[in-house]
DNA sequence: GTCATCATGTAAGCCGTTACATGATTGC
DNA sequence: GCAATCATGTAACGGCTTACATGATGAC
């Protein structure tokens, strides 16, 4: 939840509201996260320093390093606060609603968000969440995040593969089954493919996923 | 939680260790009960009368260790319990003594499964637990839970392919969405098969259609 | 001037987890 | 007899949901 919250701000100053929209589009997952605890999350993350309010007078994005202690920078970022003016209203549409307030990440959040994306992978929502930020890595970060859900990935066939060999009771079961094996094949092909991709996106392309990976998953029947 | 502790009693008598152990391996989700959650729960179930405890006839368990044929030894193991009728109810907690208790489904238990059967479908977990035990439904009603479930994946490929329009902001993010839409569209492939299987297991077979609808994007039909 | 939408928040509660505590059985 | 595993439970806690409560803004 933080982890996406600061993803997402890492691009854009969002208000909770766009952000809950947001999240619902990020691909690969179906994040639905309600109010109810968006809203909460946002309070915590300000409390802890890692996003701040602004007020939304026309979202210029620092260019200023920002470089300090949490304290200066905080203090900093308050100064530059300005109030709503009758001025700021007069042009509604112009730069988008105007939102009561404003989250932008700050460099604690980005050490954070750092964190939090190295933290263990448990599940496919997760990993996506890193994929999908994986930019903010460090390449070799990015790897290693990628082969380590490899490796679970590899795992859980491995496992699926043995109990696939006792013969299911019902059809449904079968096919269930068998959809599972290809499912984690299919993803582990992924995988490969995101590691051989890198960062300025002018490497492998999805439909070019190279039958050399496929066998390092031990050659699914095909 | 319910329904697949309910599910997995329709085949076989089990105690709650077991249950669990059964319930990792259940295809398609990564599904890990944890113990305080399993046995609270079997105790509610037993309160409301979807489920009883048997006592096995005691002398004799199953030494053999659980790795291999499954279906066999459980077989064999049934075979010793018997039912515990409310006259002889044996509690074995009496004295602060412990005891397994092995759990079998009960009439009510097997409608309240009906009825969890056939509750919203929300996520991909749920659905795969209803596709484990589809045999448990009247074909009709397992053919509407597979066409609910394929509108919402169709309706989520719309908006996904709504989205994949503008253009990603980084290869990672690129990556992601394209899995996101043939995953979308390899699932709904699945559902049609599944639609198109019948009970006794003698209609389509897995193997034929994959290939075919693996590495189409754009082509959903229907 | 009122309705739909945008926008933020709080409270109660469900569902599941981890951590803890205990007892029974098997193998050596 | 002692460790490992099998087996059952309880307690504390955490995250997320629904339902509720409130207010601002823009369209008509």
């Amino acid at each position: 939840m933080d982890l996406a919250i600061l993803g997402l701000l890492t691009s854009d100053d969002m208000h909770g509201y766009e952000l809950k929209k947001r999240l619902g589009e990020l691909p690969g997952t179906g994040i639905h996260v309600s109010f109810g605890s968006l809203y909460p999350a946002l309070a915590r993350l300000e409390r802890a320093g890692s996003v701040i309010a602004v007020k939304p007078t026309g979202s210029i994005r620092p260019t200023t390093p920002m470089t300090g202690a949490l304290s200066g920078e905080l203090a900093a970022f308050k100064s530059r606060v300005l109030p709503t003016t009758a001025a700021s209203t007069v042009q509604p549409d112009m730069r988008g609603r105007r939102a009561k307030k404003v989250y932008r990440i700050t460099d604690p959040g980005r050490s954070r968000l750092q964190g939090l994306l190295l933290d263990d992978v448990d599940d496919e929502r997760s990993f996506h969440l890193r994929v999908a930020f994986a930019m903010q890595l460090e390449p070799d970060q990015r790897t290693a995040i990628f082969k380590t859900r490899r490796r679970q990935l590899h795992d859980q066939l491995e496992a699926a593969r043995g109990r696939a060999a006792s013969p299911a009771t019902n059809p449904y079961l079968r096919l269930l089954e068998e959809h599972d094996l290809t499912t984690l094949d299919r993803n582990i092909a992924w995988i490969d493919m995101l590691i051989a991709t890198p960062s300025d996106g002018h490497g492998a392309v999805s439909n070019d996923i190279p039958d050399a990976l496929n066998t390092i998953t031990g050659g699914t029947s095909k």
